[in-house]
RNA sequence: GGCGGCAUAGCUCAGUGGUUAGAGCGAGGGAUUCAUAACCCCUAGGUCGAAGGUUCGAUUCCUUCUGCCGCCA
């Protein structure tokens, strides 16, 4: 089944205004994304529903500290969410907010259609009991009092609480437990992955109590909890594992408390870390998608999170690694090879790719084209196959597939060196091996196309194709076919997609305006050393005896230096900017503490320090003469 | 405390009851110049967390332990 219907009705959970949404928020809005954009590549009808939740004591007070109402409050809250999910291409068809009449009205019809039906036990759905108890106005929740801290405070917020009596509305879950149960056991696919599965069986299993679903008096607008759920029939719900229990026990019971049809499948994604720690506002390490977006664009942003790791399972953010992933994946990987390729065409083809049926004779063919192709049908397939022998949402296999046939794209084009083949006035030949590249490009846009909507039109511009047919229009099963182009097409200028992102600013590669705001402190304190580290380096001054050229190389240099108490020898590979007698009686700085390592069979007994640039390069002497040995630092 | 999961190369992870346990990244070397110092080729000898057990044979099965994580209490 999955995703092959023709209607999919998707939704996210919908989020708490009380602060911005971080990257993690943003890691399931990206993945419910892919989601869609990937059903309607396959041609179904696709209606991606997200919103927020609104009325809670904790966005009245959000709203008090700024001095506003609520509503106005929330208002402004919603036009910041919607822009991060704008810039980050998030395509969903409505956005919802529960202070809007129309889900206000929804969710009292809901009610009411609950309160009228019974349960599987023949109980009204809704009763009255008047409940008292110690309550906590952070978490609006009560406590029991063994669950409570020093002088009754809540365990959470370590605030006192209150001693409340009220009148309440109890939604009869416990009466349900049977039923979801049941329907858990024949429909093993409503919850996914496994793990959360098996934790909402258990849970059933160990007894449901009945639930208050009113807080009339502390909130404001709509009753209290009640305004979490919604009331559509909805086919997938994409939800954070720390809301499963809700999303998966509760809200389906009342769904069918009020006769309304349950969703197929909550998939229930994991988190987004930083650093393998928790995000948090205390700790400072939040990440601020908006802030990647501005400095990367969405594309970025989007392929780090999902190719890191499957959507079931956590995901960690570092900038070390979103660099890397950055610089060899996207700026060396896909960048690299729409680039050449695009320049290659301009060079040797007068800009113009033109289709053509059979290779001429001698070129080897690109095997790679078709295996490759095969390969990301068949991963896209099941990496989105959201059932049960498919537990979780594999997008980081299906960008792995993609990947593989960007690889065999750039080897063969390396194997048959079109820079070459033109020089001997080969230009079919230089002209079969391109368009089958382009052929190539082709297939890994439109695969990618979910994943990085904005990367895979800007290679449909660059590469002309738009000319042939609009990237939108694409379909997964224009994939299968080979030989698209009718007529050639025209490329424009090459424009890297992904320029790289250098080491200078792997140092801070936050952008130096969002600095102040001092929200990534976690990565700028792990990225500075205290004097401990620097002193674990052993640097000293040594003398150049004699220096050769080692055999076979033209970088390395094999040096014995005098370190005044011994002599080493040490490899360099400095050769091309300086001749081997050139050095010698010169003083250097070596690393004297360094792991003895084999060069080429020779053994390097240490580092010298040298600077470069680009093709500069200066070896690191002292400004006057000391003695060899001299410690440096 | 109960239940469950995980622990594999520097990093992130695949994987299998059996001759030499894999990939990507990083690092080193080579080759090359169409390209964003890129692409391509070669190089990783890792007690497969620890200890026992089952087996002709275990990283892969079982038990215990340790560490981390999740759910629950």
């Amino acid at each position: 089944m999955a995703l092959r219907h023709k209607r999919l009705y998707l939704t996210t959970a919908i989020d708490y205004v009380n602060s911005l949404p971080h990257i993690g928020t943003a890691y399931e809005k990206i993945g419910a994304d892919v989601i869609a954009r990937f059903a309607r590549l396959q041609g179904s009808k696709v209606r991606f529903q997200m919103g927020n939740d609104e009325p809670s004591v904790n966005v009245r007070k959000a709203a008090e500290a700024q001095g506003l109402d609520p509503l106005a409050y929330c208002d402004g809250m919603a036009g910041a969410f919607t822009n991060v999910w704008q810039r980050l291409n998030i395509s969903y068809d409505g956005f919802i907010r529960t202070t809007n009449a129309a889900h206000r009205r929804a969710v009292t019809a809901c009610f009411r259609s609950i309160a009228k039906g019974k349960t599987p036990r023949r109980a009204p759905n809704i009763y009255k009991k008047p409940y008292a108890g110690w309550y906590c106005d952070a978490c609006e929740a009560f406590y029991q009092e063994k669950e409570m801290g020093e002088g009754r405070s809540c365990p959470t917020h370590r605030l006192p609480t209150q001693w409340v009596e009220e009148e309440n509305y109890f939604f009869a879950l416990s009466h349900y437990q049977e039923w979801l149960a049941s329907h858990l056991r024949r429909h093993p696919e409503f919850i996914l992955p496994e793990v959360r599965r098996n934790e909402i069986t258990k849970l059933i299993a160990s007894g449901l109590e009945d639930v208050s679903i009113s807080r009339m008096q502390r909130g404001w607008g709509i009753p209290g909890r009640f305004a979490s759920w919604w009331k559509q029939a909805e086919v997938v719900h994409i939800i954070g594992k720390d809301i499963t229990r809700f999303h998966c026990v509760i809200w389906p019971a009342m769904l069918k408390a009020a006769g309304l049809s349950l969703p197929r499948t909550i998939f229930s994604h994991g988190f987004v870390y930083q650093r393998g720690e928790k995000m948090s506002k205390t700790l400072g390490n939040v990440v601020d998608p908006l802030q990647l977006v501005e400095r990367f664009g969405a594309d970025p942003v989007r392929y780090f999170l999902l190719r890191e790791n499957s959507f079931g399972r956590d995901a960690d953010f570092t900038w070390e690694r979103f660099i890397e992933r950055y610089n060899s994946d996207l700026a060396n990987g896909i960048g690299n090879l729409v680039n050449r390729t695009v320049g290659m065409i301009h060079r040797y083809c007068q800009g113009t790719v033109r289709p053509a049926r059979a290779a001429p004779k001698g070129l080897p063919t690109f095997a790679g084209l078709r295996k490759g192709r095969a390969r990301i049908l068949k991963t896209m397939s099941s990496a989105f196959a959201i059932d049960r022998r498919h537990d979780d949402l594999a997008f980081h296999e299906a960008l792995s597939a993609i990947w593989a046939l960007m690889t065999d794209a750039d080897q063969y084009i390396n194997d048959t060196a079109p820079w070459e083949r033109q020089k001997r006035g080969e230009s079919e030949a230089v002209a079969f091996v391109l368009y089958q590249v382009v052929e190539a490009i082709r297939i890994l846009a439109v695969g990618l196309s979910p994943f990085c909507p904005e990367t895979a039109e800007r290679i449909w511009a660059q590469m002309g194709l738009d000319a042939a047919a609009p990237i939108a229009a694409m379909q997964w099963r224009h994939l299968v076919k080979f030989a698209m182009l009718k007529k050639p097409v025209m490329v424009r200028d090459p424009r890297p997609l992904f320029p790289r992102i250098e080491q200078e600013s792997k140092i801070s590669p936050q952008a130096p305006s969002h600095k102040a705001r001092g929200e990534e402190r976690g990565t700028m304190e792990s990225e500075l050393i205290d004097i401990a580290d620097f002193a674990k380096l052993d640097l000293r001054i040594a003398t150049v005896t004699a220096a050769e050229q080692i055999e076979g190389t033209d970088k390395l240099l094999k040096l014995q230096v005098d370190l005044g108490t011994e002599q080493r020898q040490l490899v360099a590979g400095i050769a091309k900017h300086y001749p081997p007698e050139e050095l010698i009686g010169r003083q250097i700085v070596v690393v004297a503490n360094l792991k003895p390592a084999k060069l080429r069979g020779v053994e390097s007994q240490g580092m010298l320090l040298a600077a470069s640039q680009g093709e500069q390069l200066s070896i690191v002497s002292p400004q006057r003469e000391v003695p060899n040995g001299a410690r440096v630092k």
